[in-house]
DNA sequence: ATGGTCGTTGGACGA
């Protein structure tokens, strides 16, 4: 079973690049964040004709979650507690073949002087508390997305320079550690503990990719019980290569499921 | 390397 996450950075923007990679590389379930569309824009009959099942909830240029699958999809639900318009187009949660999914795209934050930080933090517990109540750690639960955090200081390509940026800040540090602490293994990182891997690339950031300026933003976390069936998990950067790209790149795992 | 770029828009704003 091979999962996929990718911040697509506008569906329609990048159905060539989506199509392309879906024929090529085939995963079982593709979980993708920044639709940027409405659901009645959403191009669900291009992806259907290429064998994949879509959920979705998006918003007119802003955020939007969806989850490409070529298995069933059950127990579709959005947002906190299925709860909230806002937080329904960055929270996707479905069951694929025994597993409990939780596609977010969480808050970008902004700057660390700004409401949006602060709210990126509360989000965090707000996501935190909503893991609490609805499922176990025992459980085949993957945790997967844009979590716009880099964790660690391999995560980034320069961590003296960039400690304090949004994206690698100390409180982001923190209230992404308290999340985990639940009950979270780094999937991919388990895999590849060597630096030098990353998800996104500044588009403001001249040849950023083959310079190693990047950061490590999305990621495949899952409990104990899940990380125990994964197999690999690594970051195809190809994609990031390819004409009229995301700025982002897909995260990949594999499960003996 | 925070700005150089994208995407959505139809001038900025978000990332």
């Amino acid at each position: 079973m091979m999962i996929a996450t990718y911040n697509a950075n506008s569906i329609r923007a990048r159905m060539p690049v989506i199509m392309k990679w879906l024929s090529d590389r085939r995963p079982d379930v593709l979980c993708l964040q920044e639709t940027k569309v409405t659901d009645d824009e959403f191009p669900a009959p291009e992806i259907e004709a290429v064998g994949y099942r879509p959920v979705f909830r998006g918003e007119k240029s802003y955020n939007g979650v969806a989850i490409l699958s070529r298995h069933e999809i059950e127990q579709v639900s959005f947002g906190f507690d299925g709860r909230g318009l806002d937080e329904g187009a960055r929270i996707l949660t479905a069951r694929i073949r025994g597993i409990e999914i939780v596609n977010t795209y969480v808050p970008q934050g902004t700057a660390p002087d700004s409401d949006r930080f602060q709210y990126k933090l509360d989000w965090f517990q707000r996501l935190l508390d909503h893991f609490s109540a609805r499922y176990k750690t025992s459980d085949r639960l993957i945790w997967i997305g844009d979590f716009n955090v880099a964790p660690e200081p391999i995560d980034v390509h320069d961590p003296k320079r960039l400690l304090g940026h949004v994206g690698y800040h100390p409180d982001e540090h923190r209230a992404l550690a308290a999340v985990k602490a639940w009950g979270f293994v780094d999937i991919f990182r388990m895999h590849r503990p060597e630096p030098g891997h990353y998800t996104f690339w500044d588009y403001r950031v001249r040849d950023s990719v083959a310079r190693g300026l990047g950061w490590r933003v999305d990621h495949i976390w899952g409990t104990e019980t899940l990380a125990a069936l994964s197999t690999d998990s690594w970051i195809d950067r190809e994609p990031r290569l390819w004409q009229k790209p995301s700025d982002h790149t897909p995260v990949i795992a594999e499960f003996s499921i």
